[in-house]
DNA sequence: CGTCGCACCTGACAAGTGTCAGGTTTTCCA
DNA sequence: TGGAAAACCTGACACTTGTCAGGTGCGACG
């Protein structure tokens, strides 16, 4: 029984799933209650994810990974199809999470003033993606080809909708390029304002999160009053 | 005699030089011809660079980096130390660069204008410190405690200066607490422009450059006209 | 022409890696 | 209480890794 554990792991998805725009995780029928591999599972994640910001994705090894969530070594492929599907769910988790609430959808809240729209955007995103974005940058390598495409096209998307937003915010030019590079800006303080903290400054993110935001606004508001 | 290799190698230094300001880097003495030395060692950080940004440092191994750089696996004992010293000149290279105009330097040229400054600023960084910012911000794990201090180290001095000079050009407050903040931004958004490369949008760098400038200046304007 | 020393290389070792076959223990219901 | 099914674990395999001991080749110099 145990023989054929094989035809348990469901086939490692070499494209990454399109429907929700997420990563194809492994399916595995070793193991039987959907609960325990839930909990198992995110002690495993959890512990990954310490580890592969502290060593790095390669050299974390499956044994540190079992050692400090506490699950065997050889019951841990009951739960995960190997060490790359760790990843892909641990970027599922944090890169696509679905409880931050989107650029786009923010920019388009147009009764809200837009430093007030960008602070909330950076904090969340600080908070939430913080460990995410450093997970991301820093094990690009380890990424397999189709799901490092998924991320991009799922961040390019992201900064297409944003310019998008605020072109119909400001009423301004379809044409004007400047949008697409001022959502980028925009996405990018957002997404990298977390990985300064090895810098361990001793200010408050806080403040850092407001500077953003005002910076954000700023700038904004400049290209908006300087014709084409 | 060419048994005790060992005793050619320097101690490999536990501390970082603090004389430069640049990591200390092991002295070998096996090979005597300076000059041969020298061509070696760029071979074999060109193309150790080459492949830590495709594969990581950990999954770069010194076959790779030895066929890539036409060195052999024994001879580049030779000339470096270990693994971990190609990163150190690496690091040297590209992070402590004395060909770029430091941010403080440029911000005291105060006959200039300010987002003419920022933009000779960005774009330097940009192409000369690019590669840099990547290795470095994916190779954290696999530095040296103590190196990683003196990076650290480097970068708050930088931007206490920066600070320093922006009070200085607009001859304001001795303690507000926002050019700080102006500063940490300003660097940040010079250090992790290229880092967004991954993404491969089709806009030449330049329009980030300039948006990155305009940007900072305007938010630096906004912050100055504001009284605290 | 000999030989001496510098640079180069073959081959190997010991340690560590991801993965899993297959046995052992626990759980739980008849 | 018996026994099957589910979960867990021991132990090992095939392979890769950083590092280097020790030998080879070759050019310069007397």
């Amino acid at each position: 029984m145990a023989g054929d554990k094989n035809s348990g792991i469901g086939d490692l998805p070499k494209n990454s799933g399109s429907d929700n725009g997420t990563l194809n995780e492994a399916d595995i029928r070793v193991v039987q209650n959907e609960d325990l591999k839930q909990t198992r599972r995110e002690q495993i994640c959890d512990a990954a994810l310490e580890l592969f910001l502290e060593k790095g994705f390669a050299s974390t090894t499956i044994r540190d990974i079992c050692a400090r969530s506490g699950v065997n070594q050889a019951s841990i492929y009951d739960y995960i199809a190997n060490k790359n599907d760790i990843l892909r769910r641990l970027l599922n988790q944090l890169w696509f999470r679905p409880d931050v609430t989107p650029l786009p959808e923010l920019l388009g809240q147009l009764d809200r003033d837009l430093e007030d729209v960008l602070r909330e955007y950076f904090r969340e995103t600080w908070e939430k993606k913080g460990k995410g974005a450093l997970l991301v940058y820093r094990t690009v390598p380890h990424m397999l080809p189709d799901d490092r495409k998924a991320m991009r096209q799922r961040e390019s998307q992201l900064i297409d909708d944003a310019a998008a937003q605020l072109r119909k915010r400001f009423k301004l030019g379809e044409n004007d390029p400047r949008f697409e590079i001022l959502a980028n800006l925009l996405v990018y303080l957002a997404t990298f304002g977390p990985m300064r903290s090895w810098l361990q400054r001793d200010r408050p993110p806080e403040e850092l999160i407001k500077a953003s935001a005002t910076a954000a606004a700023a700038m904004i508001q400049q290209v908006v009053d300087t014709p084409i």
